[in-house]
DNA sequence: GGCGATTTGTCAATGTTTTAACGAAAAATT
DNA sequence: AATTTTTCGTTAAAACATTGACAAATCGCC
């Protein structure tokens, strides 16, 4: 039923933002809307909406609307959130035990596996009944255990090092908190970058111009 | 100096970045550097690096490239990184004390001044040396106290009730981890979401459109 | 100090993303 | 059952972003 044109990265960046809003709509007992009335709820525009949910299918139905149950389902199958990806977590510090708690990897498609740390004080402990395993037997893991994902939350030089076993095992997708661009070196991964501190310094540029602007008028 | 265009969102997300590697190449003691040798560290077009820097006046210097020192100062300046943007924190729970121990923020540009949360078991302690005050004293904090910007790091329903308090006593800057749409309800502020579960999602995404193509082919 | 090599800043061309317009299909209404 | 309204899918246009090309400026060397 797909159409078999690439995805564009803009696309594929707003459909967790539709799945959540359709989701609330189906918990709302909403089962039907149409792409204005979605437009102005997300506040963007009917039309971005209607080429978007296009690229993989007609979903809606002239006069009617979209067919919110059916549409949520779809979401999730497009974005694969009924799959069992095994993942691992490499660093158990502030962030990795943040993502642990917080994160409900089940629901997005991932199982977590295994914790990974270097501080000989955290290894053995559990997290969220998850125990803590020390980051020298991780290759030997990886070649016992088929892991498809890891969630980097270590520091740049540890990512690096990391990196390199996790891909000569195979892991092809990333979740990277650290600054180690991946992608640089592996060309064949999938990489998901989430970098905070540069998050902050968009946040306080903007700000900066916003002020700036301000001053200027 | 600088060009009275406006900046495009695309090229605010990349200054970060450059903004990292000028401060490893400073580090190195590398004090020259032109645009191609820089795209090629970066995994860049050089093009885009001149027409990026470029937005805000001729940095370089035909023939000889970019001075490195000079071009760092230059981004921190435009990113505002000598700012010092008061700033509170709302929600102590993993994702709020994860932030605080792991974000560094005077070297961004902000000055966290306090931490808020409603849970009676944490309100009183300390965390990183900053007392967790009840969320019921937010609007009295706020009145007595500048308040720049705020770290949303509560849940939805939550965060919708201390943007409106934030908002009226003027906070025009948020860093967003809820799932809460600020900039649906309030036109004039500078939002930065960081939306975890949605990141997630879409690596989940691109790890399975990646499969179904492998097995495509 | 002159000359070739280097490298920027900028303009033009290309590619991508978003918005707008509209025919066609289905639903609602009369 | 016919007509009006709604609303999608799709195509066309506009806006935006990236890449390529080259003249002009500066550097380094002889």
């Amino acid at each position: 039923m797909s159409k078999n044109k690439k995805i564009s990265m803009s696309v594929v960046r707003r459909l967790p933002r539709y799945y959540r809003f359709l989701l609330e709509l189906k918990n709302n007992g909403i089962y039907r809307i149409s792409s204005q009335a979605l437009a102005e709820k997300m506040g963007a525009s009917a039309s971005q909406i209607r080429q978007d949910l296009n690229c993989f299918g007609g979903f809606g139905q002239q006069g009617y609307g979209y067919d919110v149950p059916k549409l949520f389902d779809e979401l999730s199958s497009i974005l694969g959130l009924d799959s069992r990806y095994s993942a691992v977590l490499l660093g158990a510090g502030n962030l990795g035990r943040a993502i642990l708690n917080h994160v409900d990897f089940a629901s997005r498609g991932f199982e977590l596996k295994a914790v990974f740390d270097k501080n000989p004080e955290i290894i053995g402990t559990s997290i969220n009944g998850i125990a803590v395993r020390d980051v020298d037997s991780l290759a030997e893991y990886c070649q016992s255990h088929k892991v498809d994902a890891a969630f980097l939350c270590l520091p740049k030089d540890s990512a690096e090092q990391v990196a390199d076993i996790l891909y000569q095992c195979g892991v092809r997708g990333f979740w990277n908190f650290s600054h180690y661009d991946l992608s640089m070196k592996y060309g064949d991964v999938v990489t998901e970058n989430v970098h905070l501190n540069d998050s902050l310094m968009t946040l306080c540029c903007c700000m900066t111009e916003q002020r700036r602007s301000d001053g200027a008028e």
